[in-house]
DNA sequence: CTGTTAGCGCGTTCAT
DNA sequence: ATGAACGCGCTAACAG
């Protein structure tokens, strides 16, 4: 004898023990067009009895909505995937989809490779993309058919909106932060060049930096700890007297502290070191690491909600950050 | 003038094209069915020239295969889904799928609520479920119609097949090499007792620790730096010889690191630490922390591609941990 | 305000 | 080996 499983209840289930339509049961449960009281009512009760909940793949058929979001990361190579950020995003993004009863899937997108959003367009499955760390290249190459269901974390454009944290404030804290206690002689670890993200915090630098008649130091890093310590190496070796140093990432600031270390430079006695992200880490490493914060769950979670309900937003919504002073600096 | 989206091509699409009728298309498309080969040949080629793909949903709603992987992760609060171990399996599970077109949708599930997961039984949307975690109590309550297409990352039944790292082996291999460099008394830094997958590595040491005929030194964390600066406290307060220490995570050994250094005890000098996961920072910590590997994104992948492929698997795969050895320990 | 009808795209018997 | 026909569960026109 087999126990069948329980089969789950239709909508048809529904409109027939509360003595409706399906339609009509169809407008109750969707929210949508008008339904007398009492039948909304009926339906209402009907469903909670029956613990009655929309399949989401036939609803997805119906309206072509699609059943997936898509995270898409831009990057040079593969393994921009690989990343404790983007690990972040996807979290808080499948978080989201869990109560819409969709799903996210993610996947690297090639720097010049906008044919993969062309596909996606064409794509039935999906019901939205969030890019990640994308280029105005990439903006521009979003097809017509993903408009108002594709949104951004990092720089926007006209047709895409753009969900971020407000990082040249960010770097202005900082920065602010670091003249404010006597240094002088401040370096940058910034993101490599095509990264947009790296451009507002490098033109608060530049601009504060002049402003206060000091030199512009720069040494490009990756976003890595090992990219930290090699560009550390890099301004140890070419401004020996740098008093400072601001790291776009906490990562990067960390690899900078283990360099400093290892030379035995003191922090913050001899240089200070200031990061950005405020990852967990940041609040143990030898000396504590002054950074600033860095809210990607809300941000994340505010992007996926925008997609998956079709909501407005306006072009570009920035995310204050937050100094967080620790003994790095 | 609307320049409409180029609708997608479908199965009809390729049939009409290929001169056949839609089944003999979906039975080649499919690889299931007989076909003759040239029918095969004119179909393939029609598909190739539409850059025809299946509509997932329509797929999932035929089928009735559902749509999305769930990661359930177990624990007594929700914010268990706010932890970076968790971030990884789902951006690895998210890579997986989105080969197969589907998407993964993240929530916790309270350690004495099953009814979530008869809930997820009946949901046509669920295509499998990746349990996190988990518990005997939870993994008793999985449903029979969930049943084949649910794994754990964790212990695992007779009904749930397990894909885990060898923790048990792990601890060994670490207090072998404590023990190996002259370390004599040893305290561990262990997770919640609720937690299954904490047991292993505790039994270890109770193990290795009594062979050796030294002293048993347990203290509960919680797999947070935080716990682990806590529960060194306790350790120094306790037993102030203490010589030696083996956190069940990076996270808590380089908490008790922190405490440590607040407390000028030298490390490795006067007391060793080490941890387990090998965490990106554990290389940049002062001492670099001597730690064992703990392969998540590949124990993931392997669960998310079981369960969607719906393939045999052994109910229990133990994934190897190696020994990293730093300067801590 | 409500019910009828017609698909959405695909898998799957059944005849042939 | 192949095609006609039906159903998966739901939404959206339309007619009442």
């Amino acid at each position: 004898m087999v126990s069948r499983a329980p089969r789950r209840a239709t909508l048809e289930d529904v409109a027939r023990v509360a003595g409706v339509s399906r339609s009509t049961a169809s407008r109750v449960i969707a929210g949508y067009g008008a339904a007398s009281a009492t039948a909304r009512d009926r339906v209402v009760a009907a469903a909670a009895q029956l613990g009655y909940a929309p399949d989401p793949a036939a609803r997805a058929l119906a309206t072509g909505a699609g059943v997936r979001l898509v995270v898409a990361v831009a990057g040079a190579v593969p393994t921009v995937l690989h990343d404790p950020y983007v690990d972040r995003v996807v979290r808080a993004a499948a978080e989201v989809c869990a109560r819409r009863e969709v799903g996210v899937s993610l996947e690297w997108l090639p720097l010049h490779a906008p044919a993969r959003l062309r596909q996606l367009a064409e794509d039935r499955g999906v019901r939205g993309v969030l890019i990640v760390n994308t280029t105005e290249l990439i903006l521009a190459a979003v097809p017509s058919a993903l408009q108002g269901r594709t949104v951004s974390i990092g720089i926007g454009s006209r047709t895409v909106p753009s969900f971020d944290v407000d990082n040249g404030g960010a770097a202005r804290t900082i920065l602010g932060h670091l003249l404010g206690s006597g240094r002088r002689r401040i370096a940058m670890i910034t993101g490599p060049d095509w990264m947009p993200c790296t451009r507002r915090p490098v033109t608060a630098y530049r601009e504060v930096i002049r402003a206060a008649g000091l030199p512009i130091r720069l040494v490009p890093g990756d976003f890595t700890a090992t990219g930290g310590q090699a560009a550390m190496l890099t301004i140890l070796e070419r401004w020996p007297d740098t008093d400072a140093v601001f790291a776009n990432s906490d990562a990067m600031a960390l690899g900078a502290l283990a360099a400093l270390r290892r030379h035995g430079v003191d922090v913050p006695g001899d240089v200070a070191v200031a990061g950005f992200d405020d990852v967990p880490f940041a609040a143990l490493s030898a000396p504590a690491l002054t950074t600033a914060s860095h809210p990607v769950e809300q941000i994340a979670t505010a992007a996926a909600t925008a997609v998956l309900d079709r909501a407005w937003v306006p072009p570009a919504t920035a995310y204050p950050s937050e100094l967080i002073l620790r003994e790095s600096a």
